[in-house]
DNA sequence: CTGAAAGCGCTAACAA
DNA sequence: TTGTTAGCGCTTTCAG
């Protein structure tokens, strides 16, 4: 019950038997029904309001057909790119009528499984950003509606949505590669335990560099902690190596900026001496010195997206794949 | 029901029957509960798994304590300050076994009545930022746990968080003219329909720079929209209408480093023709360039103060207001 | 270990 | 216009 705390709830029968009426009079008057005296209503909303009644959820729920809850998993609100996925599910849901239940996983891996039973008991349809196998079997196997996004390992009963980083990596190097750039280093997320896996940034720039004649092995790719900071450590540590790169391409532009900033602090000049690439396109990119080159992915589409297929597996669709195609923007910073 | 769309929700009685046991048998399987056969366990479980059986949430809450929903009104989560104050509410949420559901008013003032009404329906306490004072007494009304946030408008029924804009001002206005500066000019938030109103960025800027002898008055004031772009524009009037100011006070970060910004692109050297503050302490204001002064705000502790006090309304206590203090962080726009 | 009965708070349908 | 009856789907007694 709405955690009342204290002694137990105040029912649409403690109402009525309060104003002296039927409790379906009660639920007239709080509903807003035509078929009632307007004197009645009137007095019978007094007696509610002065005795704190708030209809229960629950029950109504159960009578009429309810709200659908969409319960959307993200890894930490504060990471500038989850706001923008968060607002298109909003929009998405706010057209179609649902409530929107946010959870974090804090970019915890071993907190997926708590954040995952919850959301299986409390929503009716789920989008996440999961990565832990057995939290999103967890989701599978409720039968929920279940969209799951950003993860190459996706189970093919699970529909998803991720963004086509096969052709992102190759406008990315391509750029790069015209610009000149032969030593490319590539600042890894560390923190996502498919590294190196097929399908990922850190493969697929691996692959791609070699397609395109490129020196790059795993020894070029630094892993870093998903933030600033991460990205800047990261940076140390490709200067540090004496890896001697012209150009450095980052898994997001969290990393990136942070790599760069740290570069500049240490006296590399951008891009002259360095170059430097983020993933995503955050609003960020454009506002930081040098504005920077950038993965442009459109976040908010992701999220729209993804609703709409909670949607369709809601009217019985099978499982599905959204793909969004990157567009690369080049600005000072390469 | 968690809109099946198709046909007749699938019942515990359904898969009792249909795994020849008693609804309790299933109940006690899918709960987890000690009590029953193993091999019992096992095979009710397969059953409903395979029917697609979901236990109503409703139905479930009917009975036991059911989970409490906390409505999270903000007016938009790509503003970079709410993710800040939404962090805060998570976590502070989480501590607690609450679940958060987040709205957005776009900062559409005309929607406000609309989220509150949702709200009013399907939560169990809310958090707002809100404006429009039909929404407020709406949510007032409806008896519920609530904390009103950066209103300075509130109801005196009402809980509240704000922060303390009248030490802010004097930190800021304090430092620019210890910075020698006289003519300042502000960019307010012109989506705000307080503007002006005692307690207001707007109206404690004016009091505090008479405070400080500084020859302010309304036509020192300019209206932006809340946003880079809105920023900008108003930078535009501040340099065309000849005022010669040499400091710009924005209502947020937002406002300010698109400000800052389009004066750059104009000629304007900053901070040397024109010094620039904001409001908020956005991690953003850190990385522009040049890096904003600006009156940082423990956003996150606002968020998590607001859920304290809903918390303590609901065992009770009376209404409350939380103030936060914000610190000047002065960087290399002033 | 399993089943039967009772009731959570509400609204739709019907009766008065 | 108002009241009565019947459930919604589930878990908690209490029997077996």
């Amino acid at each position: 019950m709405p955690a009342n705390g204290r002694s137990r709830r105040i029912t649409i029968d403690d109402v009525a038997r309060s104003a002296g009426v039927s409790r379906q009079t009660v639920s007239r008057a709080v509903n807003d029904k035509p078929e009632i005296d307007p004197a009645t209503r009137q007095r019978v909303l007094l007696v509610a309001q002065s005795m704190g009644y708030r209809p229960s959820r629950f029950a109504r729920g159960m009578v009429g057909p309810g709200l659908t809850t969409l319960g959307l998993v993200i890894a930490d609100v504060l990471n500038p790119f989850f706001p923008e996925v968060v607002s298109g599910v909003l929009a998405a849901a706010d057209e179609r009528g649902w409530q929107v239940a946010v959870y974090s996983t804090g970019s915890a891996l071993e907190r997926e499984t708590a954040v995952a039973e919850t959301v299986v008991n409390h929503v009716d349809a789920c989008i996440a950003f999961l990565l832990d196998p057995g939290a999103i079997e967890l989701i599978r196997r409720s039968g929920m509606p279940f969209v799951l996004l950003d993860n190459e390992h996706r189970p093919p009963a699970v529909s998803g949505g991720r963004i086509d980083f096969a052709s992102g990596m190759r406008q990315v190097v391509g750029h790069l590669a015209e610009r000149g750039h032969r030593r490319i280093a590539m600042l890894d997320d560390r923190g996502r335990p498919d590294a190196g896996d097929r399908g990922t940034r850190h493969s697929l720039f691996l692959g791609t560099a070699a397609e395109l004649g490129l020196p790059a092995d795993e020894s070029w790719v630094f892993p870093a902690a998903n933030s600033l900071d991460g990205g800047a450590a990261a940076m140390d540590d490709v200067l540090d190596t004496g890896f001697g790169a012209t150009a450095v391409l980052a898994y997001n532009d969290l990393i990136a900026i942070g790599a760069m900033r740290r570069a500049r602090d240490r006296g590399v000049r951008v891009p002259e001496d360095c170059a430097f690439v983020g993933c995503d396109g955050l609003t960020l990119s454009r506002l930081v010195d040098p504005p920077l080159t950038t993965l442009t992915v459109d976040k908010e589409l992701l999220g729209r997206a993804a609703v709409r297929q909670v949607a369709a597996q809601m009217t019985g669709a099978g499982t599905g794949e959204t793909v969004i195609e990157p567009r690369l923007v080049v600005r000072a910073s390469s």
